[in-house]
DNA sequence: ACCGCCGGGTGCC
DNA sequence: ACCGCCGGGTGCC
């Protein structure tokens, strides 16, 4: 039953080629220190100097920014000191500036600063240098110091500070010994999610758990995690509390992390992280949570609304805080910000409409509106006079300095970022799109708020404005190395950030001693399938074929320059894994594989670059960009025909201009090269949907089919849904599902928002004569899409990602379903998808024993990866 | 004395 | 800065 890998994030793919330890993947920027990987060097004593000439004060103990400032007329070597509020302190003395200055343009070293006394000094101060990077470059970085006559001492004894004394982390672990000077066992992925779910395992019964009563009628209407959900957001949004690790001290201020300390009171988040993993149950309510502060209606309309319990229960509460009890509150307030921003992944985009529509707007008057599409308004007022506006993540992005986009001009009254993880990555281009949003109520909506690793949560947190937390650097020094690392209170901080942030409730949660949420049980059945010998003749030919090439790419050593190539490889195997003209013109596929830009003509290039993007968007590889780690916006494809999102390369190429190079394979970018994909039809590789095309059926349909027969005839009114990454596949499929008299719809990623609102209206209802089968894209709709009449699922062909799998499951293995869902997997024997299974299942193991394991190196993560690539193909 | 020494002026980068 | 450093004033004991 309980899954405990769903943290292997798309990336997993890139991973899985052993492409993330290349170098510069996930290093775009070059800003960002490699904190899995960072050592501390040592430390330095120096002198700040001119404190006279600025106004930024600091306290001792208190934390500095060290800040290159090569533009200064007096010196290029100049390097500020600013404190943790960015107020400029001084300056780095110019002897030891001259030598940090090559240490830090080089990105060798980061270098952080503590004054450790002496803060009040007049004319200069005292500061306590600490260097950190990557073990390579220690060397370097002692040399450059030497050059200039400095040598670095030893780190400071850390103390009490020693690694995994956190009882968090440790829990069963007795007493720590000396700690040893490198990172050596860093928190796996796997341990920072179940960590991140510990968190709220010994929450106290504290103000998360106290419930809102709604009106005495309506109030034992509400299920109590709703009445506590409500309880939790209403106090966020009133609450006058200090942000976390503030404390109030005579006339200032002190952020006891970083020991700054300012007079002016720092704002609470009004806001923070709604954590649930319940699928449908925050789902159900949260349209109707977020637009509730702005409607106006009278309290008599909401009798009618036993289904909207939860919006009854919290208008009522509005209207006891309001001075009369007959009329409810008309705005929020009169002068103030309308209009309430709700950001959300494209996918669920119809689910907030459809609810909006159906159950609120008809009824109550509240204007919304979608800012989608081209002939979305560009005038801010058009948006800040809406109760809601609802836009998706790519129209944040696009928007974002493109033009004045209205988004960001407008005062949103509050902004609400669904499946709010969406931002993680920081140098995302929708990551700084949102950040940049104002507004003060801010909420992140999302059942995984860690999705890799805490680095994660720095785009969340600063999202809410959390003071010191908005620099990346004091969110770096004070939270994020300090888990990473170990170091002693780290996992304390983060936990006390989270819980004082984040309501979090899984399935498995209790309220009052009672389970959430009771779902019936989840079965995985897996099906072997055996190919005829004739598809086995074809198949084995093309694996040799392709076994071939990639036996030369490994040889050659160009591995990671054939990628695309290597997974078209794969694709077609696993295509004919299901069906034979899934993958056309299997004799001459493999004309594509020697790329080189010379003996082409621009045309044939040009169109040599569409298939091979193709070829990757449609390999069912989660068509992600390296750059962002998100799905592909607009996706281009470089002419080392590696597929990045438009905006994501384009800020590469801007920032490294003028010698921009290819995050993936180094080499040379030039914007006049990238190739954008003409995504007028859905992309499927397989082009083999000629209606002219004689139909014939393939093993793994008759395997299917003798399913569906055996399903009706025992269970006539059992729903199921049929899985495949291959919409075409699909399309053979409904061949012999029309023959066999089944009713059946469909849903996949091409279809118009429309046409999947009827799709899955029609499948869900239980009249007589509706649909019993659903033909499914893997990826078609988000964690909203709800399918739950569906009590079996058939997955035709398996995932690289088991957790892209495990989503789809949870369509139907969700809040509302009554049976016992069964999910079987077609796996033809020997071939690539047995393999896949097999390094699926690793994967699985690896994440149940995460807490025994140590995370492998970079070069070991490498060569398993390398491993896997041969295991797939059996080299 | 093309020095030393004195004491005033002065002060980030 | 209760410092260092600079440069002008000065000059045996």
């Amino acid at each position: 039953g309980e899954r405990n890998y769903s943290w292997f994030s798309s990336s997993d793919f890139y991973s899985s080629l052993g492409l993330e330890d290349f170098p510069s993947v996930g290093d775009i920027s070059g800003t960002e220190e490699d904190t899995e990987s960072a050592i501390l060097y040592g430390t330095l004593r120096g002198s700040v100097v001119g404190l006279r000439y600025y106004t930024g004060i600091v306290n001792n103990n208190e934390m500095v920014a060290l800040q290159r400032e090569p533009n200064n007329p007096y010196d290029k070597n100049a390097v500020r000191v600013n404190n943790v509020n960015g107020d400029q302190v001084g300056h780095i003395k110019k002897e030891l500036a001259a030598a940090l200055a090559g240490i830090m343009d080089s990105k060798l070293a980061v270098v952080e600063g503590v004054v450790p006394y002496g803060a009040k000094n007049v004319f200069t101060m005292p500061v306590q240098m600490s260097f950190w990077g990557r073990e390579e470059n220690r060397e370097a970085v002692v040399d450059q110091l030497k050059k200039h006559g400095f040598k670095l001492a030893p780190p400071l004894k850390v103390g009490s500070e020693s690694r995994f004394g956190s009882k968090w982390i440790s829990g069963r672990a007795g007493p720590s010994y000396s700690a040893p000077v490198h990172a050596a066992v860093q928190l796996t992925t796997e341990q920072l999610k179940s960590e991140f779910d510990k968190l709220f395992e010994d929450l106290k019964e504290d103000d998360k758990t106290c419930e809102m009563e709604g009106a005495e009628t309506v109030g034992t209407l509400l299920l109590p995690h709703q009445k506590q959900a409500l309880a939790w957001m209403v106090s966020r949004e009133n609450s006058n509390d200090l942000p976390p690790f503030w404390e109030e001290r005579s006339n200032f201020y002190y952020n006891i992390l970083t020991n700054f300390a300012e007079e002016k009171r720092p704002e609470n988040v009004r806001g923070g992280i709604l954590a649930d993993d319940m699928g449908l149950v925050i789902i159900l309510n949260k349209a109707v949570i977020f637009f509730l502060y702005r409607t106006c209606v009278h309290v008599s309309y909401l009798v009618h609304f036993n289904r909207w319990k939860i919006l009854y229960s919290f208008l009522l509460c509005r209207v006891k805080r309001t001075t009369s009890v007959q009329s409810v509150e008309k705005k929020y307030s009169d002068d103030g910000p309308r209009a309430t921003l709700i950001v959300c992944p494209l996918s669920v985009l119809s689910n907030w409409i459809d609810q909006f529509e159906q159950h609120i707007h008809q009824d109550f008057n509240v204007n919304i509106y979608v800012y989608y599409g081209s002939d979305r308004s560009k005038d801010p007022s058009v948006l800040s006079e809406q109760d809601i506006v609802l836009t998706t993540y790519n129209i944040l992005a696009t928007d974002y300095g493109v033009s004045d986009s209205p988004l960001h001009r407008v005062k949103w009254l509050r902004i609400v970022l669904d499946e709010g993880h969406t931002i993680r990555n920081p140098n995302a281009q929708q990551t700084k799109a949102a950040l940049n949003l104002e507004g003060h109520r801010r909420w992140v909506l999302t059942g995984t708020p860690i999705q890799n690793s805490v680095k994660d949560l720095w785009s969340l947190i600063s999202f809410l404005k959390l003071k010191p937390f908005t620099d990346r650097e004091w969110w770096h020094r004070t939270i994020q190395r300090p888990v990473t690392m170990g170091t002693a209170g780290g996992l304390g901080r983060l936990q006390s950030l989270i819980r004082s942030i984040t309501l979090r409730r899984t399935k498995t949660s209790k309220v009052k001693g009672k389970p959430v949420l009771e779902l019936p049980e989840r079965k995985v059945l897996i099906q072997h399938v055996t190919l005829t010998e004739e598809e086995r003749q074809v198949y084995q030919s093309v694996k040799e074929e392709g076994k071939a090439a990639i036996s030369r790419f490994f040889s050659e050593g160009t591995v990671l320059a054939h990628y695309a190539d290597i997974l078209g490889v794969l694709l077609r195997l696993r295509q004919l894994c299901c069906h034979p003209h899934l993958c056309v013109n299997t004799s001459s596929s493999f004309s594509y594989l020697s790329v080189s830009a010379d003996n082409k003509t621009p045309e044939e290039l040009h169109e040599t670059l569409v298939n091979k993007m193709k070829l990757v968007l449609s390999s069912g590889s989660d068509e992600e960009c390296a750059v962002c780690l998100e799905s592909l916006t607009v996706p281009v494809i470089t002419r080392c025909a590696h597929v990045f999102c438009k905006p994501c390369i384009f800020e590469v190429i801007r920032s490294e201009q003028p010698n921009a190079k290819c995050p993936l394979c180094r080499n040379g970018l030039r914007v006049e090269h990238l190739v954008e994909c003409p995504l007028e039809e859905e992309i499927d590789s397989s082009n083999g949907k000629k209606s002219d095309q004689e139909w014939i059926s393939s093993s793994k349909i008759n395997a299917l089919m003798h399913a569906l027969i055996e399903l009706r005839r025992d269970s006539p009114n059992a729903k199921c849904l049929v899985v495949s990454q291959f919409t075409t596949f699909l399309s053979l499929i409904e061949n012999p599902l029309k023959e066999s008299g089944f009713a059946f719809t469909r849903l996949d990623g091409s279809m118009a928002q429309k046409k999947r609102v009827e799709a899955i209206q029609c499948f869900q209802s239980s009249q007589a004569g509706s649909p019993t089968v659903m033909l499914l894209s893997l990826k078609a709709g988000g964690v909203g899409l709800n399918l739950t009449a569906a009590s079996r699922v058939f997955l035709m062909d398996p995932a690289w990602n088991p957790a892209a799998e495990d989503q789809c499951f949870d369509r139907c293995h969700r809040l509302g379903q009554k049976h016992d869902v069964v999910i079987t997997k077609f796996i033809v024997k020997d071939s690539v998808e047995e393999n896949m299974m097999k390094i699926q299942n690793k994967k699985r193991e690896l994440a149940a024993g995460a807490f025994a394991t140590k995370k492998p190196s970079a070069s070991e993560v490498k060569q398993t990866k390398i491993n896997e690539i041969k295991a797939l193909i059996d080299l």
